[in-house]
DNA sequence: TAGTGGTCTAGACCACCTT
DNA sequence: AGGTGGTCTAGACCACTAC
């Protein structure tokens, strides 16, 4: 019945300024750094949660919560009627973000420039049209624009259109705002395929970015959904000496 | 203080074989169909976790576990006296696994051969020093092996480790484990940044992988941390014609 | 039978924001 | 002041596993 506050153990009161610091973070931390520090090996047995509800006195759903997250963000596996242990790490499954050019840019502080070098309409050719889930010769749009930082061309972006999910495609100005935001808010994304791989330029590709026919390109292709529907198919071509994807992971 | 099932709702009794279907799972099915089906448009106001308690007949735990989980997947916003939005979606954030060779090449029911050409120690230069965190000139492990696909080179993995970390790696048989997965055993994994590009292979990686010098390959480098600690620092070299990424994203 | 995790309740206090 | 989310409690019932 009694709440944190009115128990015999104030919590709020023993944590400094700037913050309470949750319970369940307490918890967290306490099992996360034990993971990383190796107290608790890969595949060993975790501390139950009745344990951990008597050693931090909070509740079993604060400690269960603890528990979850860690499960969800891959540290920890769980069987019921058995216990937690230590996830093992040897699938990592980093993870790496692939965000819209322009936030990308501007992240870095950087200025964002793109110049719309087609803008079409076509009819879509048997493999056009698969990627987009639409019968061979229907009509599709198409642009083809290449994105600059600080006025070096780093990614040409060649992409097609189903004109059933953005009817108005063909009257943006896509110097101001890219195709991925303004699809982003016609067509309610759901769902997104992708590939990356490298590849040779082609000769269009290679004279829009400036670059040698002899370098090579990491190419992203990506085909998105809303409601089941496919939107949009594009073709992101970066030149190697130019562009690389980063990320990191942290257990 | 009457738990669901002695209350006025046997929520069990609802629900069809196969699985009682929680609770927290069915609001938040709800609410993801909502927003991928165009219910509520990015930005937009969802209703509050008092709404949702009413609607659905449950507590406001419950209501509270699936808009967090929500949230923690990117898909909702919330501010605390304000409600909970949308998110955004702009910045898409796909995620990209990047895994242990040997699980991915198991994954697709295929043979992995590992071939060993290089296993030896050397003495570090400036530049793989300072990868490792170490003072050049400092003894460091470096191997050089070659994964195969069905008989087919998909990875050349060139590799440096830290022997404080891994003083026995020398000695491991890396035709029968990959040294990731040994790694991983004897170094708890707790940090990793990488970044992945696209390159021309060298003459000794073009040799090793039977490819053409004028084909591109997808490059990946990893340093790996363990307890704060450098562990390993590694170049993958996929041939492009071989070798892609691909992840997808679901909202 | 005893221990484990999975879920749920009906409250509570708090910080925060809008009015 | 009133609504919102952030957190927490002290129980509860259940399914599952191990002994």
């Amino acid at each position: 019945m009694a709440t944190k506050s009115s128990s015999s153990l104030p919590a709020s009161a023993l944590s400094g300024a700037g913050g309470p610091a949750p319970q369940y973070l307490k918890v967290k931390t306490h099992l996360r750094e034990g993971i990383a520090g190796g107290r608790w090996r890969p595949g060993e047995r975790l501390p139950s949660e009745a344990d951990l509800t008597e050693a931090f006195g909070v509740s079993r759903m604060t400690v269960n919560r603890a528990l979850r997250e860690l499960h969800q963000e891959g540290l920890v596996e769980r069987v019921q009627g058995v216990g937690s242990f230590v996830a093992q790490l040897h699938r990592i499954a980093s993870t790496l973000t692939v965000r819209d050019v322009h936030e990308e840019i501007a992240a870095r502080n950087h200025r964002h420039e793109a110049s719309v070098h087609v803008l079409e309409t076509l009819r879509a050719d048997a493999g056009q049209a698969a990627l987009l889930g639409l019968r061979a010769g229907a009509t599709v749009f198409h642009s083809v624009i290449v994105h600059r930082e600080n006025g070096i061309a780093i990614q040409c972006e060649d992409r097609l259109v189903n004109p059933a999910c953005a009817p108005d495609y063909m009257d943006q100005d896509f110097a101001r705002i890219t195709p991925t935001h303004y699809l982003l808010e016609v067509a309610p994304l759901s769902e997104a395929r992708y590939t990356i791989e490298a590849a040779m330029p082609g000769a269009l590709e290679a004279r829009l970015l400036g670059m040698p026919r002899g370098e090579p390109c990491l190419v992203v292709k990506r085909v998105t959904s809303s409601q089941g529907r496919a939107v949009t198919a594009v073709r992101l071509v970066h030149p190697a000496s130019r562009y690389l994807l980063e990320g990191s992971f942290q257990a």
